[in-house]
DNA sequence: TAGATTGTTAATCGATTAACAATC
DNA sequence: TAGATTGTTAATCGATTAACAATC
């Protein structure tokens, strides 16, 4: 109960979690230009929002600054990466290998982030054998199962087959990176295991929304 | 003033915007599924919320609901679609043609919102010229300003060259959808034109996060 | 030392949840 | 009419912004 209450006043809120690969984003950027302080007000411009803002979400993670200086950018950008796990190394796999999934495959994204993709799976029998990717053929989803006990795998990314997701719960897989669309059934899928949603359809409503409201605003 | 004052008062903050695409969602499997009525309780256990939020969220369009009765589905996915625009129709065209801009212009996610995929841009002489899809053949990106303005285009797919944005401010173009991993220069680019991003690779390190906070509080 | 800028505490703002009168 | 459930107002909660003492 005690370890419950520190981690629970430990845990970050998903607003600051959701900025975080922003601030990684824009120290990249920074140190590429080969600054090597920032404070929180310059920090603030390039990430159109405050200093305030700023300095709250850095000390939810420690202080990383200094009064007086502001912010090493390399040790900023470090301590960033490191919170994000961004340095380590993972394997994945692919579900689904229509259209998405293989471009997925062969995405620059994967090897960026230390992301190693180990296989691809559909059950359509025409994408079976084929090579999606150096040295990587596709293989019958019904392997799925065994292939993740026996590899070590910590992210299967999902484009397609999304009542697959539960089958996954024990292969030791800690990751879902959800492209399929569909809202996977959750209290299906062991607590151990974090799924990240992509709707893309939803962006694009989101968009279609946008547009429209601009076209009322103006009659 | 009076004007600008009263579309304040309208506005819909990005929180139920950002919900908006859900509850389409899921009143198009309740509509696949003959429902005919559903009670703002029951939505919010489909949605994984409250039913004070659906309630309030929806009387922020107006009242859809009947008191004593709950909402018609048909009716409020109507309403939904209406209000995203997604019974309208786009026309759209795609800059870059690698990889991921490949792909999306064979997504079903274009047919699905009503968006027609007029043509497709890069600047890589390898790639101009190819069939990327049943009689869209490649163009030269330095065709792209006159080829939006003589055709009507609504939407711009940018999946590379993220500085060519301000090229489009004259084009007469409704919305870019961003898939090129850089934030757009947005003081750059016309108010008229809604921009909707999507970063891949912040999605991956949010899972990236996730799966490292787990593994911190086993330990 | 003086100026700059942090980390943190307090104030404000907005979003979510609860309560309930209105009414189908 | 009685029960159900809305739309809306009020209460709570959380996130953002402002202020400032601490200190490099």
């Amino acid at each position: 109960m005690s370890i419950q209450r520190e981690n629970k006043r430990d845990e970050v809120s998903a607003a600051v979690v959701s900025r975080l690969p922003k601030y990684y984003r824009c120290l990249r950027d920074f140190l590429n230009n080969d600054k090597l302080r920032v404070s929180s007000k310059e920090l603030a411009e390039a990430m159109n929002t405050t200093a305030s803002q700023i300095r709250q979400d850095l000390s939810s993670f420690g202080g990383f600054g200094q009064q007086g200086y502001g912010y090493n950018v390399k040790t900023l950008y470090t301590n960033i990466s490191v919170i994000l796990g961004i340095n380590d190394t993972y394997s994945a796999v692919i579900i689904g290998t229509d259209r998405l999934g293989a471009v997925l495959a062969k995405e620059s994204v994967f090897s960026k982030r230390g992301v190693i993709l180990r296989a691809a799976f559909d059950s359509r029998s025409e994408n079976i054998g084929k090579e999606i990717l150096t040295d990587i053929y596709v293989r019958d989803l019904s392997e799925l199962e065994n292939f993740c006990k026996s590899c070590v795998i910590d992210i299967v990314v999902m484009t397609d087959y999304p009542e697959y997701a539960e089958r996954l719960n024990n292969c030791g897989i800690k990751g879902i990176w959800n492209f399929t669309g569909a809202q996977l059934e959750l209290k299906n899928i062991n607590e151990d295991i974090s799924v990240q949603d992509v709707f893309l359809g939803d962006t694009l409503m989101m968009l279609c929304y946008k547009i429209n409201m601009k076209q009322k605003e103006k009659s």
